[in-house]
DNA sequence: AAGAAACTAAACTAAACGGTACGGTAGCAG
DNA sequence: CTGCTACCGTACCGTTTAGTTTAGTTTCTT
């Protein structure tokens, strides 16, 4: 039921398509979009250029190609990490738990290069620019939004617009180390213990603003 | 008592470098450090490239001149906004003001497109990238900090580390306009009133979870 | 086994890049 | 006016870029 019998046809222009995505990804997040070249992507792939401009068509293309697969990626976890939030008793330990594990993930040396990639081309590439922000920091905004909803009409928080609540505590478990990830080096490592801090810290200061 | 006789000599010099660096400024600020050309900075400057190799040696050199007069006026700017923060009774009200002033700057959209400039290029000229952190948003995090301490030892706050607490009031006031013109085109403008509800937000949570 | 499709390396184009060498010109001393 | 110095713009250097072409090879299909 595998596919690696003999990798026919489709399979492997697949496999090669997905090896191209991966090398101009790393070499797109280190060098940035100017700074990259299809030639270091197409040796780095192991690839000639001419397969790689059949696959992608030009530079833009597959600039595009890769942070769209890069949004559904963000679109994903932001939906798995959601529903993994429970709606039980115990809102502050839920809100911890959620915070907790959204300041690691999103501290994510990658992820931090894709962020600054983003914003680095947000003028020449608006849409795409638009379309992670909906994707990533919106929809967990839409679904923090939608809980907090929730939990306000059974009169256990006290929010008049659950969607300005959610960024306020959106952003509230994330600037801190975000900010100094953005302007400090990529490979910038927190502690686990430093993380845990921060979302901890910034649930209290939410529940104290929007308790009951 | 002015320098418009005839510009003789070191003025004339001078003049001359400001206005590259002007030009530099532009060109780097839309297109980014590797899609800058130092023919279109010549060029906008209405100067020879000569000229321009002259003055500050190679395009890095001319890059980190840049920023670094950037950081300059960032730190100047902190200070000011800081200097204007009053000591008086009314802790909310003057919070308020700082806060409200604060995210008019910031979002400024100048100051945006510097913000996403340094961001792209933190990986690729990390001490600029640092420098600008302590003397932007470390400074204000300092200076308030300090603000926080006076008040706490009166006993009219309740903060046990000022430097957190100052890191969070600064992020509180800023995150939600600011990301979203990471994110969005440099030329988004917010309305005042948009601004200043976000502002005013800021300081009741602040407020609600530091408070006596 | 034969044909079709896709891939490869390599050379190539035209333009743009960062950086420099040269020939002219402007201002100044005598 | 003459000679000197210091700068400035033009034209150029070698390299690199995105993207294409060619010719030969591998690989799948039938």
């Amino acid at each position: 039921m595998d596919k690696v019998t003999t990798e026919s046809g489709a399979d492997r222009s697949a496999h090669k398509r997905a090896t191209i995505l991966e090398a101009a990804r790393a070499v797109f997040l280190s060098k940035g979009y100017a700074g990259a070249s299809m030639d270091e992507i197409a040796a780095r792939a192991a690839v000639s250029k001419p397969t790689v401009y059949k696959n992608f068509g030009d530079k833009q293309a597959l600039f595009a190609a890769i942070i769209t697969s890069d949004i559904s990626d963000a679109e994903e976890r932001s939906q798995t990490l959601v529903e993994a939030l429970p709606h039980g008793e115990d809102i502050e330990g839920s809100l911890r738990k959620f915070a907790r594990r959204h300041v690691t993930v999103v501290t994510q040396p990658h992820l931090i290069k894709i962020r600054r990639l983003i914003i680095a081309e947000a003028d020449r590439f608006p849409e795409l620019a638009r379309t992670w922000y909906e994707a990533a920091p919106g929809r967990a905004h839409a679904n923090l939004a939608e809980l907090f909803q929730e939990i306000a009409a059974q009169g256990r928080l006290n929010i008049s617009d659950p969607m300005l609540a959610a960024e306020y505590f959106n952003w509230l478990v994330l600037s801190i180390p975000l900010n100094k990830a953005m302007f400090l080096g990529s490979n910038t490592q927190f502690s686990r213990a430093a993380l845990h801090r921060y979302a901890d810290e910034a649930v209290r200061i939410f529940l104290a603003a929007y308790g009951p």
